[in-house]
DNA sequence: CGCTCCATTGATCGTAGTCAAGAGTCGTGG
DNA sequence: CCACGACTCTTGACTACGATCAATGGAGCG
């Protein structure tokens, strides 16, 4: 089944911080921990981030976790092939989201060729994402994957050095294919390095060497 | 840059064992690890592959590899959001395609609708693998892994207990984030519990005990 | 102020990686 | 048809990176 999208009505509102595709659409927010979806519900509707960050994560049997991907304002999730959805969506933090709902793609590129072009853009962005992140969970050493990822996330997040981390260590632990131990350990040691410097509230990464975190990101 | 896709021109030519999306189509033929193309060529073309299996990987500037797949017989591969490709092609062994010219997804979607569902739902299934294989990748021990690669394998050839091995163990190893020696010593394992069997060929693998293998996939 | 939760740090363990040697397979040519 | 050589795969011994187990520290909230 093709999937394609089209504004679905929502429940809460809020005020819009981004760019909605079309203007003056209600939003619907989520708190922290919050699940948005799990995995295998129906997919009739994807999401945007319009502000907070969302976490999509598989399971298996035994509780271990992969999380795929972190969502920032702007980006698209939750847009299927299937009927179903393949992962879970939660709230990182308080997020607010816009809906659309799913419509066949030719309908759609007819109706509404920009948002048909967004919906395949960030379905190839998501899958250049994901194969970069395949490199980097079979390839690299541990402080290789927290170098690109604080190098990604201060990127995506366009921050002047210093960055944001609106996801606990466990997150970024399941993000990354390590334990929270070895996460704690190498930001620890990139700290003693004097590549970055962590605040005592812990919920953000100043890059102070960018230089040095790109020879260290492999 | 959004894209989608017609049939484009060839310049070899071979029959065709798979139903083509337009009959009559001619085939490109690629020879054992001849290149398709590289990360960073132009993609103007994607590819639907007839016969034979392709890898295609991504390289850390010292060499370490990561497969991110394999295709088979009847899948789609190539097909990027950006003017050019994210990995490299290769074919495992003989390989014969058939490949796309780019076109706009509303050009393609009213043109061809058949063909843009094809590209986008192909893209889909690709996001969804990845999603899988990440899970794989950050979360699995050596024998969840070679249990769920081989289960995968089976089900997409869809044989009858001997599933053929295209490729080398260094490839299996690099699409699994492992060593080949991990790779072989695993495989003997599994042999030893009577769980799958190795010929001597080395290019196959029987397996003995699908259940066995389901329990251990994790 | 004290409780709870999360992060950090330390000590030890274990899985997979590395280094190295040998065995098997296959292709080539006499 | 067999001998040789190249290459891949297997096996063994040892190492190391990150996981696990455990204790302590610190931030934020009621």
């Amino acid at each position: 089944m093709l999937a394609a999208f089209e504004p679905a009505p929502f429940r809460r509102h809020a005020e819009s911080r981004v760019e909605p595709l079309r203007a003056h659409v209600p939003l619907k927010v989520f708190s922290k921990d919050q699940e948005i979806f799990a995995e295998g519900d129906e997919a009739d509707v994807f999401y945007k981030v319009v502000s907070g960050a969302v976490r999509t994560y598989k399971l298996l049997s035994d509780g271990r976790r992969q999380i795929d991907a972190f969502h920032l304002a702007g980006e698209i999730f939750g847009a299927e092939a299937g009927g179903e959805h393949r992962f879970t969506a939660e709230a990182v933090g308080e997020v607010s989201l816009i809906g659309y709902r799913r419509r066949s793609i030719d309908v759609l590129a007819f109706d509404d060729p920009d948002l048909a072009r967004e919906v395949l853009s960030a379905t190839m962005a998501s899958l250049a994402r994901a194969q970069e992140h395949m490199l980097l969970l079979g390839r690299k050493s541990a402080v290789e994957k927290i170098a690109s990822f604080l190098l990604g996330l201060a990127e995506r997040m366009t921050s002047g050095g210093a960055v944001d981390l609106p996801m606990a260590r466990i997150d970024i632990a399941d993000h990354l294919g390590l334990t929270i131990e070895t996460v704690s350990r190498t930001l620890t040691q990139l700290e003693r390095q004097g590549v970055i410097s962590l605040p005592a509230n812990r919920r953000g990464v100043v890059l102070k060497d960018r230089a040095a975190l790109r020879r260290l990101r492999a």
